[in-house]
DNA sequence: GCCAACGTTGGC
DNA sequence: GCCAACGTTGGC
């Protein structure tokens, strides 16, 4: 999961705990937060528009996706008038904060490590703030952070799902 | 600040 | 349903 550190970091969350993901508004990303991301998945949280960007930490969802108020909020800057409360357009998960890794694991490193080549952050053009990331791309990306937590080895690639990129 | 990539909107 | 115009994202 993507964020500008200006707009919410992971200092941030590790001082809130958690966090509602708030502000989506692109459909494919909403999907992912409703289809795909369950209770106890890895989060990998990623800083866009940072110097560097890239992954700075760890966190899990605690709550599946549920409506995102703020589309109903008019003095939100999310505000989204064409959202139904009776039929919201727009979803949200929570997540709760892990770890924030001792150094950013930078998306020119991503980019540099061979194993990362087909995950789906390094790709041209690859605008989601929320997407997938496959088990092993997510198990290296730990290893480059030098991350003391994450997924055991062997369990289910359940895994999550979601990282941000 | 620039700009490429991409999504959405709305006229037709 | 097409597509031009526009807005946003996000690296650089």
């Amino acid at each position: 999961m993507k964020s500008e550190p200006e707009a919410y970091s992971i200092d941030d969350l590790a001082r809130d705990k958690t966090a509602e993901w708030d502000g989506i508004r692109n459909y494919q990303a909403r999907n992912y937060m409703r289809d795909d991301m369950r209770v106890g998945d890895w989060v990998l949280f990623y800083h866009s528009n940072a110097k560097p960007p890239g992954v700075v930490g760890l966190a899990r969802v605690c709550k599946e996706a549920h409506p995102d108020r703020s589309a109903f909020d008019s003095s939100s800057k999310y505000y989204d008038a064409k959202s139904d409360p009776e039929e919201p357009r727009w979803l949200m998960v929570d997540i709760e904060f892990v770890e924030r890794f001792a150094a950013t694991v930078s998306l020119e490193t991503l980019k540099a490590a061979p194993e990362l080549a087909e995950m789906l952050v390094v790709q041209k053009g690859q605008r989601l703030s929320v997407q997938p990331v496959e088990r092993a791309h997510f198990d290296r990306v730990l290893a480059l952070a030098g991350a003391r937590r994450g997924p055991r080895r062997g369990t289910a690639a359940r895994a999550s799902a979601e990282a941000r990129a």
